[in-house]
DNA sequence: AACCACTATGTTACCGATAACAGTTACTGT
DNA sequence: ACAGTAACTGTTATCGGTAACATAGTGGTT
């Protein structure tokens, strides 16, 4: 009963052959007006549902464009995902997304479920990424970006900052302000690999100022957020106290531990200074605002939007590397 | 050069037809242990990557899932996201996501151009929908899932719970703890239709309770986020200073309105009460804790799941309607 | 009248996997 | 020894669009 209505019958009803019909629903200009209209009229009557799989098919071009984040549940990510789903419709490309949730050993299986449905190019958040997922990605013959990263051995295009820059911009302006004892608040070493290298980043920056050794806090597998950077200090106590300084992988993570801090009855700048990384929401609203480093993240996918309409056009893809770069905000909480 | 390895090309190289290397990828334990391992191996080697969109195509089983969400940028809509994807992946089903950045009108374009994929369901956020977008899917054929929402005029099945009954805990609440003179903190009235129900539910439980009429805080269009709720208390002033309790459309604009009103130095909640919606992780996280109403937002992903996987089951699809409920949550705020 | 340019439509084959059905062995039991 | 069965593999046709090419009609030009 439920036989779907293909084009095949939208053409013998209207007494044309299914290549017009096609034509028509294309709107492709070699179609009369009045058939086109007709058309497009019997086939919204007769309830025709375009199949793009079809098209997709035939034409191996499938219209998607595929998408990995570590985590869709992080407002950062979920700014560029936005930035690159509105700049990517307007091609009439549809965003495929799929989520390693922080796991490295699912990003390879992720890789090759994305590539099974032909995507025309492959964005990748990030530039670590197993040799498995880097041979299959390599051979897929598609344009690859990687973004939110700086990788020393790209896969294709770039588009992103040094994450290890942005720590140490934060690091040399704690010690301006007469910060030493350093604490770092992260996840745990393991998959976040964005974490490890801001983790890195804290640890060399305090060296090269001459600071004690950074006391490395783990909040726990990433993802790390508010609850974590919370549990963290409380788990701490009143040892906290040790510090004058403590540098969060991330926003949500400060704006715990700010919350845990102010908790005790310690006053933030005055007794310890906070902060976070990415420019989230939280960093602005919170009392006191927390000094951060903006990643522009919606910036990020609309450079990426336009290099892949760039590669799209002229097939000379030399890798582009774009650096979007990233500002210090000094905030209330240093 | 780039000519795709298919399985014809694999079936060649190992020496059997095309069919038999089909039913070894897909584990069909008719092929022999040795033949499908020689044939795994070589189609690795290969490079051989299977190619989804012509299964799909073949079987007219396209492996998504389509769902439509307001915002990907929510704590709440990602929460469920994550559980629905990881869920379905079980099933081996893909989600295939599309945003309408809560316009309206935008959504029946999305519906659209999700079922010219062919998905195997839709899910779509909310129970209000234009005329238009009701006929599309209603003659899609296909199990439909609303959520979020317990529409009366259902399209299939629906996973979700009443806003305004959550709204009404909230009103409750305040009233029993001797608030009478409330502001309702929101989007503007368009697209917002869940942040709509909530308001319309705050006025009426107001009424209910012989309270003076609700002053509407307009924080602008819809998505409204922390900056929103904070902006609006700080446009509004010292005149907050009427009300005795703020009840806003959701945690992050609860958040905003407490930063603001700490900042005049009120005290929340000697001097004022602050409710939000939906325990997002920042009302735990606040200084003080705010009180809110937990809607579950994983539990919607597993209810969905779980009522999908019977669907597939058995073809006996009577539209099932589940409440999931919802409880309040009473934090340092109220 | 013959020819050309141009517009509008039709024909054919095919994209890659797989359902449905049809063999071909190898081995069993009587 | 021979039918009967199980285990495995092969053949054919097909899903719904569309690229590439073919063809019919139309009007203008010399």
């Amino acid at each position: 009963m439920s036989t779907r209505v293909t084009m095949r019958d939208v053409a013998q009803a209207v007494g044309v052959s299914p290549m017009t019909v096609s034509r028509a629903l294309r709107d492709d200009p070699t179609v009369s007006e009045p058939t086109r209209e007709k058309i497009r009229q019997t086939a919204q009557s007769m309830g025709y549902v375009y199949d793009t799989t079809a098209r997709a098919f035939r034409t191996q071009k499938s219209g998607f464009v595929a998408v990995t984040l570590p985590s869709v549940n992080n407002a950062n990510f979920a700014e560029t995902f936005r930035a690159l789903s509105n700049g990517l419709e307007a091609a009439g490309l549809q965003l495929l997304l799929g989520s390693s949730n922080y796991r490295v050993e699912k990003e390879e299986q992720l890789v090759r479920q994305l590539l099974a449905r032909n995507p025309e190019a492959l964005i990748l958040t990030g530039g670590h990424h197993s040799q498995a997922t880097r041979d299959l990605v390599r051979s897929a013959g598609m344009p690859i970006v990687e973004m939110w990263d700086l990788p020393d051995d790209p896969l294709g295009h770039v588009v992103g900052f040094s994450n290890a820059n942005a720590m140490a911009l934060i690091v040399d302006h704690l010690v301006q302000t007469g910060r030493r004892k350093l604490a770092f608040v992260g996840a745990s070493k393991g998959a976040d690999m964005r974490g490890a290298v801001r983790r890195e980043a804290v640890i060399e920056a305090a060296q090269r100022h001459g600071l004690p050794p950074v006391k490395l806090m783990d909040a726990g597998p990433a993802p790390v957020s508010m609850r974590h950077g919370r549990a963290a200090i409380d788990h701490l106590g009143r040892d906290v106290g040790q510090f004058d300084a403590l540098v969060c992988v991330s926003d949500p993570v400060a704006f715990g531990c700010l919350s845990a801090v102010q908790r005790m009855g310690l006053r933030v700048p005055d007794d310890l200074a906070i902060t976070g990384f990415g420019h989230f929401e939280i960093a602005k609203v919170a009392n006191p605002c927390i000094t951060t480093v903006n990643v522009q993240a919606e910036h990020i996918g609309h450079e990426v939007v336009a290099l892949l309409g760039a590669v799209f056009d002229n097939a000379a893809d030399t890798p582009q590397r774009i650096d979007v770069g990233c500002t210090f905000v000094r905030g209330e909480t240093s």
